[in-house]
DNA sequence: ACCGGACACAACCCATGGTGGTGTACCTAG
DNA sequence: CTAGGTACACCACCATGGGTTGTGTCCGGT
């Protein structure tokens, strides 16, 4: 299937001639024909009905044109979503399936046809990622960094914070629990894989360990969600920390138990990292939006000191 | 942009490397390779970042790669769409402005994703749609046809009633009415343009006019609806006819008005023709919705008597 | 240091898709 | 009825491009 030959199609619907699509296409009326016998080989059915005064789209054809439009517009978009200069806004959100991600996803749902990308950047530290925003790469980054440690030239904006939620299996004391404190948790094994040291992560789970006096593992390598699923399903003593904003995450398969903590709540405090003086209008938008829907932050928030240092 | 190149693209996301890729795609790795650079070279960025044990997709590649794949999906679809056999649902709306299209396009539209093609088959008259339903060209079409003249093989299901308005501009005597007569438009030039001898159209504005003694002018070339809507406009005495069903056609621009018509309410009776004992899903589906949900009938309506011969 | 895996480069080759020239069908004008 | 014009298809020819094989480079692991 070849895409000049569905453009040629297009261009000679809307123009009802051969030679007036060649004209427009600047090639022959002889490509013309050649492309246009070449697509109905393929397709096996006559688009095109010709009569001595041009061509007309048969039945096949009439049904044939909108798909053959709608392949060329994703290809104009595709091309433009990479254009350098004139690209949809490009928000890396770290993590697909964490707070910033859906929070995104649902600004994007509001507002059909936003020019917006959602990319993970990959497993750099916060303060790559505000390299990758300096120099153009994404447009903004979801991450959290110390107010000390933002780079000239970039903006930082808290805008979203997402309560911490225990989850464990169904054997788990705190399985039935309504809520936890954090200090609780002191008693507990908390679980925690994949934090690779040097992350924002992991000085989070740091601070939050040092705070409540909590001992988390996080280390070990994280061999995917589905195991992580399984070990806590089968065992009355692991749990684990999620973010409350992960809803679709963990699902039912397993019996798993989301517990939420309070007095006080443990927020993942997401903040968004922009060029200073950034004005495109979706990220204003973005920002906008956050600024309303994304914070519910709780009266008994706890976030970690050193976001201010 | 080279269709290939943007499925070799997504298969080496998938696999990981181009080898991989190069085997799922029935050649070479240095084809592959070539291709992705011609991908590269064609976008003008790095799509995706070669390490010494595979490949994966850089920010502009993970941007690119959902576009990729709706390009590739939509050529799918394409494909899919005039393929004999396994094609959707392909209804004839004998004219995009009228009330079976509008009434297809919203059991479409209350079923996304339903495998529905709404397509015009011309000018040719009711004998001729049936024939194209047998032949498969279409599987089904809106048409008046008399019982009597339905041919074997066919079923016909009165499936649609749209009921006639009275179109007039600002200065005519009726533009005011609340509704009409149709027995009253005998002292009234009536004026629908572009009805060709020998269709269906004819046939009933042929028994409307006979019914309640009219003076229908369906002669002359239909010259455009805009035409048609500028000379109502500035006529105080040209009245046309139109479906009550055709909403968004007649735009408030003109200053036009509908007045329905009652006691006795004539309306337009579509049929819709299919292949006896076509068992498509779509088919019973659409069938079902317009039996339901089009069926507005009035009480006192009035349908060409011939329809029963 | 060596080996192996992964991708790029080079040379070659053929299929594909372009062009100009020409043929056929049909409508229209005289 | 014929002549001319229009619209598309067929043909021969040619250049480009995408494919293949063979080889090179880079890197990580042993």
């Amino acid at each position: 299937m070849d895409v000049e030959a569905l453009r040629t199609f297009v261009t000679v619907v809307e123009t009802g001639q051969f030679q007036a699509a060649a004209d427009e296409l600047g090639i022959s009326q002889q490509a013309v024909s050649k492309r246009i016998a070449a697509l109905e080989r393929h397709t096996g059915v006559t688009l095109l009905i010709r009569t001595p005064r041009g061509s007309r789209p048969s039945v096949d054809g009439q049904v044939f044109l909108p798909h053959a439009k709608r392949v060329l517009a994703a290809i104009g978009q595709a091309e433009q979503a990479v254009r350098p200069g004139s690209r949809p806004l490009r928000v890396d959100v770290l993590n697909r399936r964490i707070a910033p991600a859906q929070a995104v996803y649902r600004f994007y749902r509001s507002r059909p046809g936003t020019a917006l990308d959602a990319v993970t950047l990959g497993r750099e530290n916060a303060a790559q990622a505000a390299q990758a925003v300096l120099e153009g790469t994404v447009d903004a980054s979801f991450r959290a960094l110390p107010a000390g440690r933002v780079p000239a030239g970039i903006s930082a904006e808290r805008l979203l914070d997402a309560p911490l939620e225990l989850l464990v299996g169904p054997g788990h004391p705190l399985a039935d629990a309504p809520w936890v404190r954090p200090a609780h948790l002191a008693d507990h094994r908390i679980w925690v894989p994949g934090i690779r040291p040097g992350t924002e992560w992991a000085a989070f789970y740091q601070a939050l360990s040092e705070a409540f006096g909590l001992s988390i593992d996080a280390l070990g390598p994280h061999f995917g969600d589905e195991a992580l699923m399984d070990a806590l399903a089968d065992s009355t003593s692991l749990a684990t920390l999620v973010g409350g904003g992960d809803r679709y995450l963990w699902p039912r398969t397993h019996d798993l138990r989301r517990i939420p903590l309070h007095d006080p709540t443990p927020v993942y405090p997401h903040m968004l990292l922009f060029r200073s003086g950034d004005r495109h209008p979706v990220l204003t938008a973005l920002r906008d939006h956050l600024r309303t829907a994304g914070a519910r932050t709780p009266q008994d928030m706890w976030a970690p000191d050193w976001l201010d240092r």
